[in-house]
DNA sequence: CGCCAGCTTGAGGTGCGTCAAGAGGAGTGG
DNA sequence: CCACTCCTCTTGACGCACCTCAAGCTGGCG
């Protein structure tokens, strides 16, 4: 999908109709939301906004992969959230960004200015709850990535990503075959490194390791293939067969 | 604050009158939530609820302090989160509890059952917008959290914790001195390793550390006094001046 | 007084980080 | 077509921060 056919597409024809802020909106409000609507692109790596900076737009990603990020003064960094299409990018009611975001893949955004928004939100209760529960949902992945990051080894910790991913994929392109899943990993081993509080050496020795054992097979190095997920999922020390994740 | 004291409690004299999801309520607005809530008491050590538990109430931390935590099946814990007087806990819209919430001090809850509240919040748009407010410093404190966890070395962690707690303890009691804080540490040894992803002997150690290198005192293994918190959040490695965690 | 939960401290092991060298693949230019 | 560069990724050797196991201390309470 590249930006001219977007700018052109009617809210009802949009791919993430039924998961963004606006899955809730009625004909009339979603006619609002077309009003103050614009589109806007980020090449693979460009910064989309940087914290501390003034947020004066929200909006929603429509295609491609962002990422949430902080850093400490001495460089440390630490992924604190993944964006994939039909998440939410900023905090009605906030001054300023939280964090740094940077697009992973080429982005495309479906921006509000911020005012604007407030004001609608306002006045339309089926977006003030839909953004409500969206937040939830993030607060329980958040929450979901802090056992991760706190305890569990780092064999574990790729095997929890590789799932998620792999999960994401089959619940977009009802890839449903409960056994097998084959998906492109969009993160490079350091941007893995930097979500799981790892180094990318460590990245790549336990994804070697994986492969040896049979968990994984690498059809090329982004290019993964998961024989069988209950198995990965064992490797992720998930009791949960994997739901979760917004 | 007993319980008995609070059955008879007014919401305009509440405690948490100013902080809780009812905080931005009318006066009428608040004569409908007094109708329908209730209290309850947690002895230390008691669960609240139950991770997977049917969830037939939500509510607001009045007095004493709750934990949130995570358990893998072989007995690894992590703790999600901290829940201090006016926290609100359960989410609605939601079945069942996605974590367990324990009573670490005695606490006294003020309850709603859930579907009442539910219904309450779809009317009054004061209690939605409070309530995303609360969940947006929510996810904020837990991003922040994966840093910690992800990123930050255990003396680190150990300093960031008492950081957050000291905070916490001047924003209520306005012991208001810049320099300065003493505080309870109201969890024990193995709560803060559960919290930060260690084990309790290195909390120990590191708590033995940055007393002999005077970043703290302890007047007794509960009691912390922090001579100059510039100094701790020093140590904690925050660039940020501390401010934030909602 | 003895008991027990919570805490401290030590000695030794290990998982992951650090540093360093090199392999693979994509793009550019001759 | 090769030569060259740049970037990502892999692999190895080594060290350290933190975990594990174990012993002993402390203070509150019967």
């Amino acid at each position: 999908m590249t930006l001219p056919q977007l700018q052109s597409l009617q809210c009802s024809d949009c791919p993430i109709r039924h998961r963004a802020v606006c899955s809730r909106c009625e004909t009339d409000e979603l006619q609002m939301l077309d009003t103050i609507k614009y589109y806007r692109s980020f090449e693979a790596g460009q910064p989309i906004i940087w914290s501390g900076d003034q947020m004066n737009f929200v909006g929603s990603v429509v295609t491609g992969i962002a990422t949430l990020t902080q850093t400490m003064e001495d460089g440390r960094t630490q992924m604190v959230g993944l964006l994939l299409p039909s998440d939410f990018v900023g905090r009605p009611g906030r001054e300023g960004a939280a964090y740094d975001v940077v697009a992973t893949t080429d982005v495309v955004m479906c921006c509000f200015r911020k005012k604007p928004f407030e004001d609608l939100m306002l006045e339309t209760p089926h977006i003030a709850h839909r953004l409500l529960e969206m937040t939830l949902d993030e607060l329980d992945a958040a929450r979901e990535w802090m056992l991760v990051l706190g305890r569990k080894t780092a064999r574990e910790k790729i095997a929890s990503l590789l799932a998620i991913l792999a999960q994401r994929d089959v619940s977009l392109s009802k890839n449903a075959a409960s056994g097998e899943v084959t998906f492109d990993l969009k993160l490079t081993r350091e941007a893995m490194a930097d979500y799981l509080g790892l180094t990318l050496e460590t990245v790549s020795r336990q994804m070697s390791a994986l492969k040896k054992s049979g968990v994984i097979v690498l059809e090329s190095k982004r290019r993964v293939k998961v024989p069988d997920m209950r198995l990965l999922i064992e490797e992720a020390g998930d009791d949960t067969d994997g739901g979760v994740v917004g």
